[in-house]
DNA sequence: GAGCGCCTGTGAAACGATTAAGTGCAAGGT
DNA sequence: ACCTTGCACTTAATCGTTTCACAGGCGCTC
């Protein structure tokens, strides 16, 4: 019942625990012969390395970190997390890399379990996600030199590897859609303004509305909770110029959005267009189904994993954006009501 | 920059390796003077115990696992997970242990993952969710005599402690609220007919009817999916006794039933009533607003934490129900319409 | 056949913490 | 004066693996 430990598998053979070392990881120094019977003797009574041992010798931990700063409430909300994480952990077990997750309340809970999980030496790299315009951690890592990539960059105020969706080309993309279909009034109800994706993809829809010679257009700032989005959503349609078209920074509140159009009796998508900033089951199951930007969640998770990995083996990584957004169309959208 | 030791508090207190470690665990053998001059040193000097060195020595890996056997893409949807996860940790970084999470395909990918990490002395213990009625993860961990919580239990054949929420009453509940509306017709769509919990709902929903007076009722089964649920719901729909209430096993399904109503021109909740079998708020977000069973999963989490720990220290917790699962009634149910 | 290099393998020191066993010293009892 | 007892610490083994330095032995060359 006892684990089988290297010196085990070495009196078997009648050799050294070096030898067998050398033998299991493949490395010169054994005769084919001498390894084959090695490796039959490890395999026969189901010999694995201690992930301890082999940290404390190589000073590797063989784990990877991630932190996720938010109210736990949201956070069963967001599909998002789940289908990164299996994306991420896919990858990382290839590898034998084991995924430590921690979910904290806040930006500075994080930060502790940052630098805790570090000292420590549970991991040998960070997932940073969430990222905010000037975000603390970024200098804490890079103080700590601690392997990491950045979800949601890239940033000019860092050297740290980022892996990121072209946010820009996506809303540019979905306002050009919208303006082709005849809208010219569009608004546009963002998330955290703290974070620096919510930055990045307002800007590009100012551009974009600019681009097509219309007016300033209105955006108003939410933490991405259906309350709020709901309460966006009265005011933009209580305005005089009411919008013809919404864009939303994720599904969720674009859901709330169809809920706030029925009670006050404008109609989906007749008088009014709503657009999903985030594809999810929940876009297909209201009524009328949402339009929404749709990506490989999962692809982006593997994807980071792999940025990581890289920069864990001392590489610097070109940081490069993730596979395109694709507009989903569905029954939210359509052209807008005749002047 | 290199990592502190305990070597090195030593040195800077002029005392052994041995007394240093006595004084940082708040154990006998060193003087009040030299403890207190050791802890400001560690202190100052940024000192944390390498969990490596720590689990060798220790032979304690100061983790728990926890690995998810689903398709990745079923996972986004179930806004439980994230939730139970950040109960969870919540618990297990107050005693600084990890939790180590795992996404596996199916069963037998699941069965590899434990075997895997437990050989690696990756964890200590293990949380066991989405248990099937003849488990075989069962026989493994007791086989390799590894501290685990089961997460739905209890179960007759095995003394592994078990969390689990009282499904049976809950169904209870839920039948004599709409048999009190006035419903006779009622009919269920269920999860996964492998799943335990799925079983334990199905007979506390047969005998909840039965125990009425009323006829054996219509049970679909499914496998959670948006698509199955309305497949499930044009079936129950389409039959000659058709149902004056569903009560289906999530709320995906739920809200997919809100759709197909609508299609066959079937009112919600005039001629048809509909209950969700979790809560989140995409029952909030759909019209009619679900009405749910509902449930506290992050104290869910927390609790199944505080299990898992008692396990690991040997002692064999007694397996006790978490607090009731409530009835939240929104605009989904109604009496039924006059025969 | 001496010298050289290569191959296969050994021995032992690391890695950083825990801990059982041992040591020296002072106080206290007889 | 001698023994006991307790305290405050040291010493060294231990956990399982990696890896460096080194040792034989063998074949090859000059």
């Amino acid at each position: 019942m006892k684990r089988p430990t290297i010196a085990e598998i070495a009196a078997r053979a009648g050799v050294s625990t070096g030898a067998v070392s050398y033998a299991l990881n493949g490395r010169p120094g054994v005769s084919a012969e001498t390894r084959r019977q090695i490796l039959e003797i490890a395999d026969e009574i189901g010999w694995r390395p201690s992930v301890a041992a082999r940290s404390l010798s190589g000073s590797r931990a063989h784990s990877v970190g991630l932190v996720i700063a938010r109210p736990a409430d949201t956070l069963g909300v967001e599909p998002f997390f789940m289908r990164f994480i299996a994306g991420l952990e896919g990858e990382l077990s290839r590898q034998s890399i084991a995924l430590l997750l921690q979910v904290v309340d806040d930006h500075r809970a994080a930060i502790e379990a940052i630098r805790l999980c570090w000292a420590e030496r549970r991991v040998d790299g960070l997932v940073l996600t969430d990222l905010y315009s000037d975000d603390t951690r970024i200098p804490l890592i890079e103080e700590l030199r601690i392997p990491a990539v950045l979800v949601g960059g890239p940033r000019s105020d860092t050297r740290t590897p980022a892996v990121w969706t072209d946010d820009r080309a996506a809303v540019t993309a979905a306002v050009d859609y919208l303006v082709a279909l005849g809208h010219r009034r569009i608004a546009r109800v963002a998330g955290l303004p703290a974070l620096e994706h919510t930055q990045v993809r307002v800007a590009a829809f100012r551009d974009a509305m600019l681009g097509h010679g219309l007016a300033e257009p209105p955006v108003v700032e939410t933490d991405y909770s259906w309350e709020e989005g709901a309460e966006a959503t009265r005011t933009l349609l209580s305005r005089r110029d009411r919008p013809t078209a919404i864009m939303f920074d994720n599904d969720v509140m674009a859901a709330a959005a169809l809920n706030v159009a029925q009670e006050m009796g404008v109609a989906v998508p007749d008088d009014l267009s709503v657009m999903a900033g985030d594809d999810s089951q929940l876009c297909m199951l209201v009524r009328p189904a949402l339009t929404a930007l749709a990506r490989d969640i999962q692809a982006y998770g593997r994807h980071t994993a792999r940025v990581l990995l890289q920069a864990m083996e001392g590489s610097s990584p070109g940081s490069e954006p993730e596979s395109a957004t694709r507009l989903v169309v569905r029954g939210s959208t359509a052209p807008p009501p005749p002047a």
